[in-house]
DNA sequence: GTTGAGCGTT
């Protein structure tokens, strides 16, 4: 058994690591002594410039040479790449608003704790991450025996993101950190997210992925399949996602549009929202662009949370609203790291606010519309928009599916009756009563049948598509999976 | 003293 000895900083005290029987030393004893880590690096000698280990599949395989008696050096993920400086945001009305936006922390869960694991342990695991504000471990109040699960809150919601969107070996054990159930609405990463129009088919995640990384460390990419034109892009940073919206950028000699994903403060609430038309008659054409008038294409700087404040309009005609309604509906996805079957997460992103059907806003302010094409800036669309071209295969059917299915077969019974409350409020195809017309003639998935064949068909489809680099049968990775979950969810 | 999906005595 050999040792190579670890420091988090050039300077730092080392650590003796041990190594396995075939000479790799394991992601995992890594992280046990220095959590967040994702790389190591080391000194040259030679040339004096640092040298990056492989890693492979959990395995750090060492140089040519041998591990020797290098000092090998923690690499933490990068989380200072933001666009803008905070001082040039310092000024800027904006910024006031997206500050405004920034999710906050919230407490929470960690789930599959060892017994043995104390609230000294817990803390100091996650003291890793960014500041600990608490850090408890659930206990039998008479034995004082641990229940195998806690509650710990960050001081930063970056830290947060990042322990979100991985697990933890924690005393031996993995565990999952999530948002809690009783937590649920606060709808925190919404504003990390960024619709990405105008995409061509040849467009691929890792091409959005590269791209966008230049501006801050991204988290997911999704792309709808089948292709539809669109993709979202989600940052660890709300800031960065923030500071692209609106703007044109080429990708792959292609131009793409960046917008807002979802408006803010918009937390599935059950009034207001829902006096859109929800029939697709909103638009014509079939080309894409935004359907009528009053459409603004890109949120511009003040539009997307302006919308939040936007005063309610009882119908919108055709065409009408729209707002800023939009969601992927895909559980976060590979967004939280695309990792765990978070039920709190996909009630939120397919919750009924998140689902961005119709909508009581007007239409964006900022008008750069009639952009052509099959493409569409979505926060300008209304679900009758969505129902415009064969390329946008998505109809308030297959919704209410998704809705219907969630509720029967997902969810508790609230959130059935709430989703087919809204579906009849909104006349629109009951997932439990297929004779009531579906208006719109969108084949969706399941052909005529989007009635029942919905939602599950539906996540196997989004899954994987943010970061299908493992080979997990399922939708989602298995627990008892040693290693190899790439980094690429959310939140 | 055993256990291993879940959701927080205040």
């Amino acid at each position: 058994m050999s040792y190579i000895l670890v420091s988090e900083d050039e300077n730092d005290e080392s650590i003796e690591l041990p190594c396995e029987e075939d000479g790799t030393l394991l992601l995992s004893t890594l992280s046990a002594q220095y959590p967040g880590a994702s790389g190591l690096k080391y000194r040259n000698p030679d040339s004096g410039a640092l040298r990056g280990v492989r890693l492979v599949e959990g395995r750090f395989y060492p140089p040519d040479a041998g591990w020797g008696n290098h000092v090998y050096i923690c690499v933490f993920p990068k989380v200072e790449n933001k666009r803008k400086s905070d001082e040039q945001l310092e000024n800027s009305t904006a910024k006031t608003k997206r500050m405004e936006n920034r999710p906050k922390c919230s407490d929470l869960i960690v789930l599959g704790l060892p017994w043995k694991t104390t609230e000294q342990d817990l803390r100091q695991y996650f003291e890793a991450y960014g500041e600990v504000l608490m850090a408890q471990v659930k206990k039998d109040p008479k034995t004082g025996q641990s229940k195998g699960f806690g509650f710990m809150r960050f001081g930063n919601y970056e830290s947060q993101v990042r322990v979100l969107s991985k697990r933890h070996m924690i005393d031996g054990r993995w565990c999952d950190v999530k948002i809690p159930n009783s937590k649920e609405s606060q709808a925190t990463e919404l504003s990390r997210k960024v619709f990405v129009g105008r995409c061509t088919e040849d467009l691929t995640a890792d091409d959005l992925r590269e791209y966008f990384s230049k501006y801050g460390e991204v988290t997911d990419v999704f792309i709808p399949k089948p292709f539809r034109a669109f993709a979202f892009v989600t940052f660890m940073d709300p800031e960065v996602a923030q500071s692209l919206c609106g703007e044109d950028h080429i990708v792959k000699g292609t131009s793409i549009h960046v917008s807002n994903a979802v408006p803010k403060n918009e937390s599935g609430g059950h009034h207001g929202r829902m006096h859109g038309r929800m029939d697709g008659r909103g638009g014509h054409g079939g080309m894409g662009g935004p359907p009528m008038g009053g459409f603004g294409s890109g949120p511009g700087p003040n539009g997307p949370f302006a919308g939040a404040q936007m005063p309610h309009h009882g119908n919108m005609g055709s065409g009408g609203g729209g707002g800023n309604m939009w969601n992927q509906g895909n559980g976060g996805g590979g967004n939280r790291g695309g990792d765990i079957p978070n039920l709190a997460a996909l009630g939120n992103s397919l919750g009924l606010g998140t689902l961005g059907i119709g909508g009581n806003h007007p239409g964006g302010q900022g008008n750069t519309g009639g952009q052509g094409g099959v493409n569409a800036a979505p926060p300008t669309l209304s679900m009758g928009a969505l129902n415009l071209g064969a390329a946008l295969p998505l109809s308030s059917a297959m919704v209410a599916a998704a809705l219907g299915q969630a509720g029967l077969g997902l969810f508790g019974g609230n959130f059935q009756s709430a989703a087919l409350s809204q579906a009849e409020n909104q006349g629109m195809a009951n997932p439990q009563n297929p004779h009531i017309p579906n208006t719109t003639s969108t084949p969706s998935l399941g052909g005529g049948n989007a009635q029942r064949s919905g939602f599950l068909e539906w996540m196997n489809q989004t899954q994987g598509s943010g970061d299908a680099n493992n080979s997990n049968q399922g939708p989602w990775p298995q627990r008892d999976v040693k290693q190899g979950f790439g980094m690429s969810v959310s939140p």
